[in-house]
DNA sequence: CTGATATCATTTGCATACGAATGAATTTGA
DNA sequence: TCAAATTCATTCGTATGCAAATGATATCAG
């Protein structure tokens, strides 16, 4: 038997459980998870849009038109994300493009008539979908995690 | 007037704030955003490898040989997914495929020496990623958050 | 004023992620 | 037993998500 052998043995003998990695106890895992079951929540109230989708258009509709970059960076998204997602919310209408007159860098993005209407109906479905994903936690635990959660993005 | 109004102007008189809707506030933008902070802890850290092949492998590891439906079960992807990450960890030979003896229909997905040396080398890493995901929070609110976390996904 | 830098947007390539459709094999139930 | 239902895997289409490269424009520094 290795040194190294005499090592492990060792540090399992302390431990009991050091060999043994847990996926399922790992930050990481579970987040991807959470997201998941959230993307799901939300797609059964919101069919025809994605998160994403609409986490554009309720930040046009919060603070108004804005550059694409700008609006990448406002939703989290990078440079090439947010193109496809205004691409798609533009070929349904329900955002416009325009060119920057002084600086000709920038694409101008803002909500059409219709964009702002699905986003003023949708607002409140959202915060149903926001309810449901909490819903396994109390009202306090819902607090404390939002509060923990918001420290680690 | 409804009762539903109703209801709606007394939550309102509360909040003071009933008719901004603020995307940071919501807990599937912020669980978006604390998900995309870890993957890209992860990459820094295990750079040739992402989180779902990391999961792969060390689901795998941990306990040996399985059919790969029930591998995506395990480690929360469809089977469209699954197939696609075990086809690349496949290429890079980490994994082998081999068929099921008495069901026909199922693929057997089991680690290479490659895959083992792999996972083995790579677990240390992982438990250092979970702590730096972890490091805004105190050891307490870290233990807080994991334990809400899993009531959510 | 002008060359170096920085910013904005686009494109390409790769990797999840999932719904839906399909085909093969197995299991179930009448 | 055998038709119906289920399970396993694959394929296709669509949508993020990000790194890297590129081109156009704007800003900065000397």
């Amino acid at each position: 038997m290795s040194g190294e052998d005499n090592l492990l043995r060792l540090v399992e003998a302390e431990d009991g459980d050091e060999n043994n990695y847990h996926l399922q106890d790992q930050v990481g895992f579970i987040l991807r998870k959470a997201h998941q079951r959230h993307v799901s929540i939300f797609a059964s109230h919101i069919g025809d849009l994605t998160p994403p989708q609409f986490a554009a258009l309720a930040k046009l509709y919060d603070i108004g038109e804005t550059s694409q970059n700008q609006l990448g960076t406002l939703i989290a998204m990078d440079a090439a994300t947010v193109k496809g997602v205004i691409d798609r919310l533009k070929a349904r209408g329900l955002v416009e493009v325009s060119k920057h007159e002084v600086d000709k860098r920038r694409l101008l993005v803002n909500l059409t008539p219709e964009g702002r209407e699905a986003i003023e109906r949708l607002i409140p479905l959202a915060r149903t979908i926001t309810e449901e994903t909490l819903a396994p936690l109390t009202a306090k635990e819902a607090a404390t995690f939002l509060r923990l959660l918001a420290k680690l993005a």
